[in-house]
DNA sequence: TTGAAAGCGATACCAC
DNA sequence: GTGGTATCGCTTTCAA
C-alpha cells in the first residue's frame, strides 16, 4: 500500500531502459512517439511521481525560493500578505517552490532555513531589511542569490520596490499647486523607504516655491497607537497641519480616531493620506486617500530578478497609484485622474 | 569558490571513515569523545552543511509541512497572516520546513506542490476548506497526513479551530440575560464555522427564554461592501436589530460606515460585535467589540496533530476570548471579565 | 568504537 | 532512438 514507483519500475513495466523512461519524463528528444506513448500510459496508470530528493541529488533541478520575513513585533501589516500571495501564485506558475519563513529575532537565526540549508535554496526574497542585516551577511557569504524588497540599506544589493520618492514628489507637487501650505509626515523609522518618501515631499515643496520648514517630519510612529497619541497631542497643542501623510493605512486609523474624538472634520478641517491601500481604507468615514502599490508587478519583478528571463524587463521601482478619496479637502481633491 | 564539502571530505580531513563522520553529525552514540571533538572541529572550520537531498534520498529525515491556502478572491483576511506567522515560527523551532502555497482555483491544482510533490511533504494544513475539497481528495488518495483549520465538511477528517459554537453560545447567553431582544448575524457562507456560530447564538436565545425568531441570519455578506449595502438597506427599511454580529472584523467596517453616514450611534442605538480581533478594531470609533482567537494555541494544535508528541495534549477546539468594547451598549457591556 | 559496502532514485555521459 | 553504467552525498546494515 502506498508503494512508490520509480523509473526502474516503469522501465520494467514498459520493457524499455530507465534512461528512455527518463527521456520521456523530461520531454527530451530522440524518443520514438510510440515509445513515449507507451511509457506515458504506464506513468499515468500507476500515478508515478518522481522523487524530489533523487531528482536534485545529482543535479539541482528544482528551483526553491525562500521568502524571509523579518516580522515587526506589531501585528503584521496587510500589504505583506498580499505580496506573499502574489509571489506564491507566481512561483506556482513557474514551477518554483516557495518557502516562507518569519523571523522575529535578527540575532538568533540559528534554526532558520536561511542559515541551515545552504545549497537547498536558489533564491531569497528579503522582506523588512534592517541595517547590517545578518540575513544579507549570510546570503553573501554563501553566495545565494537574493533580492531585497524596497530600497536596501546595503547599496551593493539588488532590490525591487515602490517608487517612493516619485510617488510622494508627484503627489505633493500636485497638492502644493492646489494651495497646500503645511503638512505632517508620520513615519515609523528613518528607513530608506521613509527617507525617500520624506525627500519626495520636501523637494516637491521646495520646487513649488513653498517653505520647506512647513513640513513636519515625525518618526517613531510604530503603529496606530503612536499615531493616535501624536495626533491627540498635536490637537491639544493647536499644532495640527493642513494635511497628515501617514506611512501605512493601518496607522491612519489612529489618526482618524484622535481626530474624530476631538470633533475635527477629516476632509474639511484637515486632510489625511495613507499608503498601501488596504481594503478597509475605503470604509473609513470619510474614506481614506492612499497609495495603491502594484503588488502583482512587484511580485513579478522580485521573481524576475532572482531568475532573469530572456527579454523580460525588470522594473525595479514601480510607481504606486494615488487613490484620492474623501479624506482630502475638496480643494486638494480635484484634478486627480483616477485610473 | 563555494565548493561544497561532503562527509567524504571530512572523513579524509579527519582520518576517520565517512560513517564515523555521519555518526558525529547525527549525534549517534558509540563515538569516542576525542573522535567527535576532532570531527566537530573540522565541521566547524569548513562550515559544512549537509546536502538536504542526499539526506532525504535514502530515508526521509526532514519534516516538511505545507500550508495550503485556498485564497478567497477578496483581499486576504488578516487573521490568516497571523496564523501563518505563528505556524512558521513554531516550525522553525521544531526543525520543520514550511511551504506556503496559495491556490485560487480549486479546479486547477495541477501545478500545485500539493498535487505535484507527493512523498516530499509530510503533512499539510488545509485552510479554507470547501465542500468536496479536491485537496482533501488528493491528500487522502496519496495518504498524506493533514489537518483542516476550522471544522471540516468532511466528517472523517481531523481539524483544529476556534470553539465557535461555545463562543457564540456563551456570548449570547450573557447578552440575553442583560436584556438583548433581537440580533442580526451577518455571515459569508453557511460554512460549518458559520453554522456553528449561528447555532450557538440561536440556542442561547432559546435557552434564555427568548424568541428565536428575533435572530435574523443573513448570508452572502462576502466583504465590507456587502455589509455596507445590507446595513444601509436595513436602516432604510427601519429593520435594524438591537445588535449586529458580523463574522470578521474587516467586514464590520462596512457596517460602521453605513451606520455612521446615517447618524445612527453605534454603542448606543445599536451594538456591533465582530470576530478576529484585528488591531484596527480598537481604533474604530467607537472601538469594536470582538472575539480574539488564540492564534498561538491554534498553531500549536495544528502542528501537534500533524506530528503528535508524547504527552502533549491537543486542543482541537480553542475558545476565543471575547473582547467587549465601546461598540456595545452600556447595558450589554457590563459584567464581562476582561482577562 | 569503527569501517566497508550496498543502496536510495534520479541524472549524465558515452556507447551502440 | 536506445541502453549501460557511473555518479550525486548521504543512510543503513553488517561485520570487524
Amino acid at each position: 500500500m502506498g508503494k512508490r514507483y520509480t523509473i526502474y519500475d516503469i522501465a520494467k513495466l514498459s520493457g524499455f531502459s530507465p534512461k528512455t523512461v527518463a527521456r520521456v519524463i523530461n520531454n527530451e528528444s530522440n524518443v520514438a512517439p510510440a515509445t513515449a506513448a507507451k511509457i506515458n500510459e504506464i506513468i499515468r496508470s500507476i500515478d508515478y511521481r518522481p522523487n524530489e530528493y533523487a531528482k536534485n541529488l545529482k543535479s539541482k533541478k528544482t528551483k526553491v525560493v525562500l521568502a524571509s520575513i523579518n516580522s515587526p513585533r506589531e501585528f503584521p501589516l496587510q500589504w505583506m500578505q498580499v505580496m506573499i500571495e502574489r509571489v506564491s501564485l507566481l512561483c506556482q506558475e513557474k514551477g518554483i517552490t516557495l518557502f516562507v519563513e518569519y523571523c522575529y529575532d535578527m540575532t538568533s537565526l540559528d534554526k532558520s532555513i536561511l542559515n541551515t540549508n545552504a545549497g537547498f535554496i536558489d533564491g531569497v526574497i528579503v522582506f523588512y531589511e534592517v541595517e547590517d542585516d545578518p540575513r544579507i551577511r549570510i546570503l553573501k557569504e554563501r553566495d545565494i542569490p537574493f533580492v531585497v524588497f524596497e530600497r536596501a540599506y546595503d547599496k551593493t544589493v539588488e532590490y525591487v520596490g515602490n517608487a517612493n520618492y516619485e510617488a510622494l514628489y508627484s503627489l505633493f507637487s500636485s497638492l502644493c499647486r492646489k494651495g497646500l501650505g503645511s503638512a505632517t509626515m508620520l513615519l515609523r523609522k528613518p528607513t530608506l523607504v521613509n527617507t525617500d518618501r520624506v525627500n519626495g515631499a520636501i523637494n516637491a515643496f521646495r520646487d513649488n516655491g513653498k517653505d520647506v520648514g512647513s513640513i513636519n517630519i515625525v518618526y517613531d510612529i510604530a503603529g496606530a497607537d503612536e499615531a493616535y497619541a501624536f495626533t491627540e497631542e498635536a490637537i491639544w497643542k493647536g499644532k495640527l497641519d493642513e494635511l497628515i501623510f501617514i506611512s501605512g493605512d493601518e496607522r491612519a486609523f489612529g489618526v482618524y480616531r484622535a481626530l474624530t474624538e476631538k470633533g475635527i472634520r477629516i476632509g474639511e478641517d484637515v486632510s489625511i493620506i495613507g499608503f498601501d491601500n488596504i481594503p478597509s481604507s475605503r470604509f473609513l468615514v470619510p474614506s481614506l486617500s492612499t497609495f495603491a502599490p502594484d503588488y502583482q508587478g512587484l511580485a513579478e519583478s522580485l521573481i524576475l530578478s532572482l531568475f532573469p528571463e530572456e527579454g523580460a524587463r525588470i522594473d525595479r521601482l514601480i510607481v504606486p497609484e494615488f487613490i484620492p478619496r474623501d479624506s482630502l479637502r475638496p480643494a486638494l481633491r480635484q484634478d486627480f485622474t483616477r485610473t
